[in-house]
DNA sequence: GCCAACGTTGGC
DNA sequence: GCCAACGTTGGC
């Protein structure tokens, strides 16, 4: 059983529009890493946090579910979609997502910041590295508990 | 295979 | 808007 992270931007995709559309396929990542861990890792049932970049206040604002194991994301094959890769093809699709589920709103949001002042007991943690950039990071079982009690 | 140039992410 | 860090591309 493992725990996630997954980061959207919230003028893109907030945590009350995944609560008003309870299922969402999460499509656009585009970046080797994060797909491995989705294709590879992610098994449904399993937790992920929803956590706000690019915005006032970066962090952790809701909870969801991994609805599916992964598929191919169909916007690789629109030429429409800004997300259109011209080197998939559906034989060999480049790109795969899951569905996830809206599970809950965090009472309050867990700021960034907040995580920040924590590093000591949060050692480890993606999210917390110089650098760390992947829109979806593994969460260890530990640090998710860690994070959920300053809820 | 190296690496410079470029594009993107994301906090501040 | 700035900029550090990272990923990708493409010439050689």
């Amino acid at each position: 059983m493992s725990f996630w992270l997954m980061k959207s931007e919230p003028d893109a995709f907030g945590i009350d529009d995944l609560k008003r559309r309870g299922t969402e396929p999460w499509s656009g990542v585009r970046n080797y890493q994060a797909r491995n861990f989705m294709r590879d890792r992610m098994r449904p049932g399993e937790r992920a946090f929803l956590y706000h970049s690019s915005c006032e206040a970066p962090g952790i604002y809701g909870v969801l579910e991994i609805a599916g194991t992964a598929y191919p994301d169909p916007t690789q094959f629109d030429r429409k979609s800004p997300y259109h890769d011209k080197a998939a093809t559906r034989e060999q699709p480049r790109w795969f997502l899951v569905d996830v589920k809206f599970v809950r709103k965090l009472e309050r949001p867990i700021l960034l910041s907040e995580l920040r002042a924590r590093e000591q007991e949060l050692h480890g943690l993606m999210l917390l590295r110089k650098g760390s950039r992947l829109s979806i990071q593994p969460v260890s079982a530990e640090h998710w508990d860690q994070i959920l009690a300053l809820e």
